[in-house]
RNA sequence: CGGAGUGUAGUUCAGAUGGCCAGAACGUACGCUUUGGGAGCGUAAGGUCGCCGGUUCAAGUCCGGCCACUCCGACCA
């Protein structure tokens, strides 16, 4: 990609009221711009990470058995009255209505859905058990929004839901999510502490959350750092720990990025017809889970862990580019053609590179673009580097001056 | 929804006691100069002063209502 051609760019300062890294930075860095309160426009950087984001949470949920799909993001109303949760989300549904005056809600978590598409067949124990989800966008009226990305009331989210014969099935299903869940955050540079909490609105017996510690959540945990026992401070009381134990454990604080929740026949039952024909011939209700990760949030707390003063620092999983080839020099006709092959070759390797081709433009300036985007590399040609680049990583300081050859061996 | 606060150019802000054509910096466009850590000079464009109403000879400024946004709390991913 041209830096001069890309869409959306990098400014000095940032709104007063911007408190949150994650959210000064991804607004100084064009990566997002808000719409109204809670509400975000992702420009194109934004998007590609958003991409790389979801290709990894989808790599690893197939590879876990589930099936991507997709739900309307209207909800017939009915569905939500059918398990009275029209009245116990902790959001605000939003309603619209169609032109024949059909109530439907805007969609902001789908078990209903899902249970109904389920069961529009006529499904036999055989064919359990399955994980469905599905990637789209959610809506939750919120009483506030906060902290740019990190709490709004429209967002990209995987959601999916498993169902199960019976609960000690349902376990394996559960089991495997907990640690697929570990595994795309770690891949994204995210370590994550599982914690037990309440399931909410959601229904069910337990649920847990994927909490990335960080001062500006809103998680609050406790944590025996000998045992890795962790929970959530709301259902401390119902957890029954002795005084021993709770001296043991700090509390600490943490962005949720996702959740894994046992429904158990939370919907099955509430829904008409949640129902599967077991080995002995009779009906009996779906044993449910569901599992969700926050894309935008996501963003946003790998940037609130991975920034420095100067800008964001991205892991290379998922990068907007891998490099940021800069071109010093670009009016002396030899460095420009230099630069532009350079770029040509490192397109041809599906080496994923920003050209900061911009000829007028000070060396100092698109520096500080680079490291405030914040790719992995940054590659620079120039006057003095003739027929060699200087390579630098965004995390270190120190740079190495490559033939092209060695510069095309930089992995993703 | 309770508490606090903000609303003037794309952004950050200044505009005391009401008073002529509402300002600056950054950014943007053009010209010249400059080119390894956000350079310099010049010119220009850019504003229904959040909206509605009121007071007044006169309102960005005073009064009332509304709206939007931010922060804290409550609540929740």
């Amino acid at each position: 990609m041209l830096y001069s051609k890309l869409f959306g760019k990098t400014v000095k300062t940032a709104p007063k009221d911007a408190v949150a890294d994650s959210y000064k930075l991804l607004y100084q860095g064009g990566f997002i711009r808000e719409s109204t309160a809670g509400r975000y426009f992702f420009l194109p950087l934004g998007q590609l990470v958003q991409q790389k984001i979801m290709k990894i949470i989808k790599e690893e949920m197939d590879a876990a058995g589930a099936q991507e799909m997709l739900s309307p993001v209207l909800h017939p109303l009915s569905l939500w009255q059918e398990t009275n949760r029209t009245k116990t989300t902790g959001f605000e549904l939003m309603r619209v209505k169609d032109r024949n005056e059909a109530e439907f809600a805007l969609g902001g978590t789908a078990e209903e859905m899902f249970v109904d598409v389920v069961r529009k067949f006529q499904l036999s124990y055989k064919d359990l058990p399955f994980n469905i989800y599905q990637f789209s966008t959610k809506f939750r009226d919120e009483l506030r929004a906060r902290g740019g990305l990190l709490r709004v009331r429209e967002f990209m989210m995987k959601d999916s839901y498993s169902f199960d014969t019976d609960e000690k099935s349902f376990k394996k299903i559960y089991e495997k999510m907990r640690e697929t869940y570990s595994r795309i955050f770690t891949r994204m540079g995210l370590e994550t502490v599982v914690v037990e909490s309440d399931n909410g609105y959601i229904g069910g017996e337990y649920c847990h959350e994927f909490v990335v510690e960080s001062p500006v959540g809103e998680s609050r945990f406790l944590v025996n750092p000998n045992t890795s026992l962790a929970i959530h401070t709301d259902i401390v009381d119902k957890k029954k720990i002795t005084p021993d134990e709770r001296r043991k454990m700090v509390e600490k604080k943490g962005i949720e990025v996702g959740n894994i929740f046992q429904l158990g026949y939370y919907y099955s039952e509430k829904m008409r017809d949640a129902l599967f024909t077991d080995v002995d011939g009779k009906r009996k209700p779906f044993y449910m889970g569901c599992y969700g990760i926050g894309i935008g949030r996501t963003m946003a707390t790998v940037v609130e862990v991975h920034h420095d003063k100067r800008g964001i620092v991205w892991p290379k999983s998922i990068a907007p580019y891998l490099v940021n080839l800069i071109g010093l020099d670009l009016t002396d006709a030899g460095v420009k053609k230099q630069a532009e092959k350079i770029y040509q070759k490192l397109s041809d390797n599906k080496l994923e590179t920003l050209y900061d081709d911009r000829a007028d433009v000070s060396a100092g300036e698109k520096f500080g673009d680079a490291d405030l985007i914040g790719t992995p590399y940054r590659a620079v040609v120039s006057k003095r580097t003739g027929d060699k680049v200087e390579l630098k990583k965004r995390a270190s300081s120190e740079t190495k001056l490559l033939s092209i050859e060695e510069l095309l061996r930089i992995s993703c």
